[in-house]
DNA sequence: GAAGAAGATTTCAGGTGGCC
DNA sequence: GGCCACCTGAAATCTTCTTC
């Protein structure tokens, strides 16, 4: 079988257009066979003048390129091409280890396996986590109420911030909070890697709204103080390594995602 | 040293044949 | 028919060379 396709690629496809119609027929795949012809890859071209399939060209570079180095590009070509899959083919394998229920999963469902436990599992250690300070994935200022029991005339929050550590973030906070002139009752911070949980119990004076009124306007003060802080980060680019992700594609190494290879 | 060109390498996607 | 390994073209990316 052979498929019709039109050259997308003008500027490799340039080399021949002028001689040949752009309506080129493939024959695709390793030894693609037709009865008694084997089809190769971009072997047949379509001669406008003489309207027959004509053996293509061999592509060339601008410089020229023997049809020996050709075949060489070619081989080392498919020899990369079978590293790759051999590099794939040993993380499946690996994953396919760590899967407890592995027996006769093709790819897709060892991937989709995968995709399920590492899901649960980050449920899980969500739901252990609970009641436990853990920063989390998410930058994230929250503020609530918080009822301090004692009635004399006070209200309180209970705000966090939970953002990627940065040196000035601690000065930040502090300038942030001092601005409001509010009483700090309690503060904790957790870290894990590079993240930072910071919790402050945050007491005011109700100055003669109702309490529904009062606690609206200091939550809502709070969350302003620490939310340009967190604003503070992403503004510049090296505080926040995490906000974008490149939009060229990166290149992976062998042995270590992390670094380039070659 | 910066910018651009050219070549090399890597990745992705689409197609095929073989095997079960 | 589904799955897999394989081949290959195209595109993306990296590296090296050349020019200014």
């Amino acid at each position: 079988m052979a498929f019709y396709s039109f050259d997308s690629n003008p500027t490799i496809g340039s080399d021949y257009s002028s001689l040949f119609n752009p309506f080129t027929l493939h024959g695709s795949g390793g030894g693609l066979t037709n009865g008694s012809v084997q089809l190769l890859p971009h072997s047949l071209v379509l001669d406008s003048e003489k309207g027959e399939l004509v053996k293509a060209p061999a592509r060339v570079g601008k410089k020229g390129v023997s049809e020996a180095k050709a075949l060489a590009a070619l081989k080392n070509h498919s020899e990369a091409e079978r590293r790759r899959r051999e590099r794939i083919n040993a993380h499946l394998s690996t994953l396919r280890g760590l899967v407890p229920r592995n027996e006769k999963m093709d790819k897709a469902a060892l991937l989709a396996e995968v995709i399920r436990q590492v899901k649960e599992l980050k449920k899980d250690s969500l739901e252990s986590s609970k009641g436990f300070l853990i920063p989390i994935d998410a930058d994230e200022v929250k503020v609530e109420h918080y009822d301090s029991g004692v009635g004399d005339g006070t209200i309180s929050v209970r705000a966090s911030i939970c953002c990627e550590y940065r040196s000035e973030l601690l000065s930040d906070l502090k300038e942030a909070l001092d601005s409001l002139h509010l009483k700090m009752v309690k503060a904790e911070m957790a870290t894990l890697g590079n993240r930072v949980h910071n919790v402050f119990v945050l007491t005011g004076y109700n100055k003669g709204n109702n309490d529904a009124e009062a606690y609206q306007l200091l939550a809502s003060s709070v969350h302003h103080a620490l939310s340009s802080v967190l604003d503070k980060a992403s503004i510049s680019p090296e505080y926040s390594p995490r906000t974008t992700l490149p939009t060229k594609r990166r290149r992976t190494s062998y042995f270590d995602t992390s670094s380039s290879s070659s």
